[in-house]
RNA sequence: GGAGAGGUUCCCGAGUGGACAAAGGGAGCAGACUGUAAAUCUGCCGCCGAUCGGCUUCGGAGGUUCGAAUCCUCCCCUCUCCA
């Protein structure tokens, strides 16, 4: 893509929260070389949702100007655990789990960024010689009272919350990744400012031009309400199977599709900009842009025939409420089944009691009529489709 | 090392001898309404047994008591202040 400095900066801008700064990063363009520009993740969770593709798309956009992009895992940390612990995020992780995780990262960060010119890196090759003394050398660059500054520690500090030594040392490994890589520019989610900034400082002081930091806001989950995550279950995965991750994404709240939009679609802000003003105005049902917006997703992650057929289960399924022809679970139960122990042995309720609450509440469908006896049986050659609520749905094998 | 505060069900947070499977809020699930929108409303929300009931839970281990999340002992963990 040939782009002047200042076009590029404009279109690497789209999104970005801040960029410290835009002079620092006009300056760089304007070498004409291409930049090295890194990002670093957390060798733990290897199941990227959307709102890890937001950095990504962004180093994408960078690699389509032609510099450098390097995909950092943080393994040291990883590899070192967290002894307090507390965050079982945050478990050592061995050698090869590390290793298989990165397989992982480079499966799915390789939907978006070409692998060929994608360097992948590891914190550990150059943290495991640093040494003790190393380490201590670089803590000493930095103070408790700097460290505090930081909102997260701040804030844990006056709630009277636990801090562990060890944490004061990530925004500083994370820093030093930034001299080792000779990073030109780091990008990171609006939470790192903090270590990103850290990263200037160390490059400062050996002598280097600190790199430019380029934070990305962090996406909201699909509840609209807080950053996207596993644990809170708000995220659409992009291993998930088409047809979720185009649920999942028409369920999001108008207001957020838009921000989904400019964050994660490849199409330019002015369409977008455009169909916006075009729903505001009533002549485009909201609902549309959505579906687009799902197709466009999934098609990245799963091709154009994905996001088609789930387009299609969607409405069969949720619009016309029909029971679709391709269901992705199924089953062989017995002869006869219990349907609360039917429903468990699908993972379809947790428990049995749970299980009597969903026939009690009338959410559970055998070949679309409401089962609400909770001591029904089901017949393996009479009965062919269990449903329970809307989402959850399996056919008999 | 000394003094004090605290650890409750997924999260926050009430509860200080029986009325507690444990208030309230959030999350989650289901139903209604819809565009599977969002918002709202209603219900559910430890486990087992078809009401009733039984069992397991309030940092851990013991103890007192007819009976403990609540009292006592020891231990573990967190925070604050002093050194």
């Amino acid at each position: 893509m040939n782009m002047s400095p200042e076009e590029q900066l404009e279109h690497l801008k789209r999104g970005a929260v801040e960029i410290i700064s835009e002079e620092e990063l006009l300056r760089k363009l304007r070498k004409g070389t291409p930049l090295r520009v890194k990002t670093g993740f957390d060798p733990t969770a290897p199941d990227l949702h959307l709102g890890h593709t937001v950095l990504i798309q962004k180093m994408k956009q960078f690699q389509d100007l032609g510099h450098q992009v390097i995909f950092l895992i943080g393994d040291f940390t990883g590899m070192i655990g967290d002894p307090s612990g507390k965050s079982e995020m945050r478990r050592q992780l061995s050698r090869e789990e590390v290793l298989e995780n990165a397989a992982t990262y480079k499966e799915q960060i390789f939907k978006i960024l070409d692998p060929a010119t994608t360097v992948v890196d590891f914190n550990s090759r150059w943290m495991e010689r640093l040494g003790a003394a190393g380490l201590l050398d670089l803590s000493g660059k930095y103070t408790v009272a700097r460290m505090l500054e930081r909102d997260d520690f701040k804030k844990r500090y006056h709630a009277r919350e636990p801090i562990g030594i060890h944490e004061f040392m990530y925004p500083l490994i994370q820093g030093y990744d930034s001299v080792v890589l000779e990073a030109d520019v780091e990008l990171g989610g609006t939470d790192q400012k903090f270590n990103l900034l850290v990263g200037r400082e160390l490059q400062r002081e050996t002598g280097m031009e600190p790199q430019v930091v380029c934070m990305m806001p962090l996406l909201e989950g699909t509840d609209g309400v807080h950053k996207m995550s596993k644990s809170l279950d708000n995220h659409i995965g992009i291993a998930a199977p088409p047809e979720e991750m185009y649920g999942r994404t028409m369920s999001i709240s108008d207001d957020l599709m838009w921000r989904y939009a400019e964050l994660l679609s490849d199409r330019p802000m002015e369409d977008i900009h455009g169909e916006k003003s075009a729903v505001t105005a009533g002549s485009v049902h909201p609902m549309n842009v959505k579906k687009a917006l799902a197709a466009e997703i999934v098609a990245r992650f799963h091709g154009h025939e994905a996001a088609k057929s789930a387009q299609e289960y969607f409405e069969t399924r949720h619009q016309r409420r029909n029971i679709p022809r391709d269901i992705r679970k199924s089953f062989s139960p017995p002869d006869r089944i219990w349907v609360c122990q039917l429903l468990l042995d699908l993972d379809f309720a947790r428990s049995r009691s749970d299980a009597r609450r969903l026939v009690a509440q009338r959410a559970v469908r055998v070949d679309g009529a409401v089962v609400d006896d909770p001591n029904f049986e089901f017949h393996k050659d009479v009965h062919h489709v269990l449903e329970v609520g809307k989402n959850r749905i399996a056919r008999v094998k």
